[in-house]
DNA sequence: ACACCCGCTGCAAACCTTTGCAATGTGTGC
DNA sequence: GCACACATTGCAAAGGTTTGCAGCGGGTGT
C-alpha cells in the first residue's frame, strides 16, 4: 500500500539502513549516496511509518493536552498556544477533555500515557497522590497548578488579585465580594490567597462566597448572594462567572456598574465583548500553552534536568467599563442599597 | 518497561495468541480461560501497545479533527462533541488548528493523513480540487461544507435563515441588513442563499453587507454600515459578529433592541450570556461533532459504503431579548432613524 | 466403533523501522 | 610496504501485536 523504506532502498540501490540514516543522520552517509537516496525518497513520497518507528524508538512524536473543558474559552486559548508550539516542533497534539471531572481526568492521563511522549495537564483537579499514580512515569507539565517535583507553568493569579483589589480600593470600594472557584482547583486557591493577602493592606473587607463551579450558570445565583452581602463590588473567579453575575444583575434591575462593580478573571476574548466591557485580570493564556509545551520538549530532550522548574507568567489587570467608584451611601452603610434609594 | 502481552500470557499460563483473542474476540476463547486472562491483564494493568497494534493492523485508532480556529466557540463546541464520540469508540482525537488559513488547512490535512484513520474537517475553506489533493486516500468527513462524493454533516443554515427572517418579518421589520461571512465559506453561502430565498416571501427587503471575517472585531465597523443602511434589524453571520454589532451600537448610543434588532447565528454559549441576551439561530454544534465522528467510524468500518452520505441537522431559532418590533417611523421611512426622533 | 466436526489453543509469520556490530574499502603514518 | 584508523555501508535483531493455519481433544451421527 504505502511506500516503505525497502522500496526506497531497492530503487536507490542501497540497503534499508542507509536509507534510514540518510534521513535521520545525514552525516553518516556519503554525500553522493545521500543525495541519491533523498531524491528517490522524495520522488516516491516516502514518509517513515510512525508506528514502526515508535515501536522501536519508544517515542511517539505526540504530546497530549488534557483540559477540564474545551468549550471554556480559557482552556481553548491555552490549547491554541500549545498546539502552535507543538506544531513548530513537528509534534502532534492529542486532545482530551476531562469534562471537569477529576476521575475522568486521572483516567485520561493514565490512558494517554502510553500514546504520547508527554502530557500537558491544565488546571488539574485531582490530588497530588492521584496525579502521581495516574501519570506514572509519563513526563508531565502542569498548567495552572503546582505539585512538588513537577515542572509547571503558572499564571500569577495572586498578583492579579492584588492588582484587582488595589484597583477597587482606589475607586473607593470598602466591602468586596469574592466568588470562589472550584474547591479542588489550585488556581482558585491562589486567587483566594492573593486576595486575603492584599485586601487588609488596602483597607478592603472581603466577603467570600462559594465555592462555585467556574461557569456562567453558577454566576447567576451568585449575583443574588453578592447583592445580599452588602458588597459594592464583586471579584468573580473567572470571566464566565462574571458574565453570569452581570446577567443576573440586569434581570434584578441593578444598574451596572453604578450599583455594582464587577471584575472578571482570565482576560478571555468574551470579556471584551460584553456591554459594558468587563474589567478583568488578563493572563497570557496562549503564551502559557506555548510555555508548557516548551517545557515539556525540554524535559523530553534532557530527562530529569528541569524536573521542577516553575515558570510563572505575569497577570495584568485590564480596566474596562465595569468598575467605577461605588455609590457614596452604599459605602457608608455597608449594606445592600435598597433599590428605592436610587430613584 | 511496560507490561507486554507476553508477560500476561506467561502469568496466565497461556500463549500470547490466547491473550490477544481474550481481549479482542472474547467468543473465541473458553469462558474460564478468558476470565483468568482478563484477571491477570487487569492485575498487571496491561494495555496493548498501540504502535505495535497499528503496525500490523494498519489502523492507528486516531482520528484527526481540523478546525479553522479552536478559540472560536463554535468550533470548540464541535470539537467537544467529536472528542466525546471518539472517546466512546476508544479513539483518540488528534487536533489541528488551521488558523483560518486555507493553505495551512491543506497542509495539515495532508500531514495528518498518515497518522490517523480518518479526518473530520470543519468548515473547510479550501477548494474542492485542493481538498481532493490534500486528502488523498484518507477517509474524510466534512462538517459545514459539502463536496461531491464526500460524506458530510451539515447544519441547516438556509432553514435557520428562513426562521430568522420570518421572525423578523412577523415582528414588522421590512428592511433587514445581513452581514455576510467569509467569502470562501460554504456555510456563509448557504446562509445567504437561505436568506435570499426566504426574504421575498415575507416581504422583507435585504441589504447585503460584507463579506466579513467571522469575528467580533469585524462586527464593530459592520454596525456602522448597518446603521447607515436604513435597516431596522440585522442578521449577523454569526454570534461573534452580532456581539461586535451590539457593542458598537452601544457606543454609538443606539438603544438596543428598540432601535435595532439583532440576530446572531450558531447558538454559541456566549449568545446566552450577553445583556440583553441575543436572539440566535442555534445549531446543534456538539451534535454535529458527534455525528461527524459517527459517520467517520461508519466509513472506516464499511469502506465506500457511505461515501456520499450527507447528514443535515436542523437549526432552531432561539428567540431572546434582542429582537422586538421596529419603531413605527423607522419602518415607514425606510431610512436610519435620527437619534433626536427618539427623545 | 468409526469418521467427522467443532471448540479451543498454540505456533510462527508479518508489519516497518532503527541501530549495534561487523565488513569492506580507502587513506595515513611510520 | 605494513599496520592501523576511519569512513561508509550492510546484516540482522528487536520491538509488541495480530492472525492464518494447524493441532489436539472431546462429542455427535451413523
Amino acid at each position: 500500500m504505502a511506500v516503505t523504506i525497502h522500496e526506497v532502498a531497492r530503487r536507490a540501490g542501497v540497503s534499508v539502513s542507509t536509507v534510514s540514516r540518510a534521513l535521520a543522520v545525514p552525516d553518516l552517509v556519503r554525500a553522493s549516496t545521500r543525495d541519491r537516496v533523498l531524491a528517490v525518497a522524495e520522488e516516491l513520497g516516502y514518509h517513515p511509518n510512525r508506528a514502526a518507528r515508535s515501536l522501536i524508538t519508544g517515542r511517539t512524536g505526540n504530546i497530549g493536552v488534557v483540559v477540564p473543558d474545551v468549550a471554556n474559552p480559557f482552556f481553548s486559548a491555552v490549547l491554541k498556544g500549545a498546539h502552535a508550539r507543538a506544531r513548530e516542533a513537528q509534534q502532534v497534539v492529542f486532545l482530551a477533555d476531562a469534562a471537569e471531572d477529576p476521575r475522568v481526568e486521572a483516567e485520561l492521563v493514565a490512558a494517554m500515557g502510553k500514546q504520547v511522549d508527554g502530557i500537558v495537564l491544565c488546571s488539574a483537579r485531582m490530588g497530588d497522590e492521584e496525579l502521581e499514580r495516574s501519570a506514572g512515569t509519563t513526563p508531565l507539565v502542569l498548567v495552572n497548578r503546582c505539585s512538588p517535583g513537577r515542572p509547571s507553568v503558572l499564571l500569577d493569579a495572586a498578583d492579579g488579585m492584588r492588582q484587582a483589589v488595589e484597583h477597587l480600593a482606589a475607586l473607593g470600594h470598602r466591602r468586596v465580594a469574592h466568588l470562589r472557584g472550584p474547591e479542588r482547583s489550585w488556581s482558585a486557591g491562589e486567587r483566594l490567597r492573593g486576595l486575603r493577602a492584599a485586601a487588609p493592606a488596602c483597607g478592603v473587607e472581603v466577603v467570600e462566597l462559594g465555592p462555585f463551579p467556574p461557569t456562567f450558570e453558577a454566576g447567576l445565583p451568585a449575583a443574588d448572594l453578592v447583592l445580599a452581602s452588602g458588597a459594592t463590588a464583586v471579584l468573580a473567579y473567572n470571566d464566565l462567572m462574571a458574565l453570569g453575575v452581570m446577567n443576573r444583575l440586569a434581570v434584578r434591575g441593578v444598574v451596572m456598574p453604578a450599583e455594582m462593580s464587577v471584575v472578571g478573571f482570565d482576560g478571555t476574548q468574551v470579556s471584551a465583548m460584553t456591554t459594558p466591557a468587563l474589567t478583568t485580570v488578563a493572563a497570557p493564556t496562549e503564551t502559557a500553552g506555548r510555555a508548557a509545551v516548551e517545557l515539556l520538549l525540554d524535559l523530553l530532550a534532557h530527562p530529569g534536568r528541569h524536573s521542577d522548574v516553575v515558570r510563572t507568567l505575569p497577570s495584568q489587570l485590564v480596566v474596562r467599563a465595569t468598575t467605577v467608584p461605588p455609590l457614596p451611601h452604599a459605602v457608608r452603610a455597608g449594606v445592600p442599597a435598597p433599590l428605592e434609594a436610587l430613584s
